[in-house]
DNA sequence: TTTACTTATTGCAATATTACGATTAATGTT
DNA sequence: AACATTAATCGTAATATTGCAATAAGTAAA
């Protein structure tokens, strides 16, 4: 099937699960660590710094856009792209309570 | 293609893109949040709490372990998952220094 | 307007993921 | 041993993802 039964779970674990899933790619995670690194970036800059096709760090950029993740402005022949910090900010909320849940002393059992 | 080409990026990208990629799937999520809740747990627990087929379960347990959140002990017919704490603290080390990272006040350029 | 430059989109091939029925393996019970 | 119970594995179908060549679209400069 290959299709996600997304309406059996909460819309928390969906949403936990679609931010999890945009940062499952190395690709993205590079291009993200490069937009924190140098503040304003084209997507050019990104093909030089990765190495993948454009048309394919195109496509990357796409689903971090689609996520909030980053946003991009056109200047001129080339396109600025940079995070988004109000979204990427909502986003480590969500992640740090999930990863943050309480571990308690009964954990480790088996 | 589908094959993602993890020789060109750094150990650090890829080993956070993999922790991602497991906690990209609701189940898993859900399968996650329900062993922090009840402590220690058997899979047949898993397959009436989550509305997925008993291989499909066993599939993502199978990830999870793999992954090394999660470990399995036999306890007769079934078997007893649990969180495994040092692993899991190891990987919010490691996403929690991705999630923050440094957002300076040039970000937001465009 | 022609040319150059940059990014997006399309189309496609290859691999990966998700899900589950059927079966197997492993253990406990009678 | 025969049976019951539980989880893992196998096999398979359907969908998703990744990557890139080719092309299109958009803007700036000559």
């Amino acid at each position: 099937m290959g299709l996600t039964k997304t309406e059996i779970f909460t819309d928390q674990q969906n949403e936990i699960s679609l931010f999890a899933k945009v940062l499952g790619h190395p690709a993205r995670v590079a291009i993200l660590q490069h937009l924190f690194k140098t503040n304003s970036c084209v997507c050019g800059d990104l093909v030089n710094e990765i190495g993948l096709a454009q048309p394919t760090i195109s496509q990357h950029l796409k689903e971090l856009k689609y996520l909030g993740l980053i946003k991009g402005n056109v200047e001129g022949t080339s396109v600025c792209y940079c995070i988004n910090t109000h979204n990427w900010t909502a986003m480590k909320t969500v992640m740090t309570a999930f990863l943050n849940q309480d571990i308690t002393e009964n954990q480790d059992c088996c």
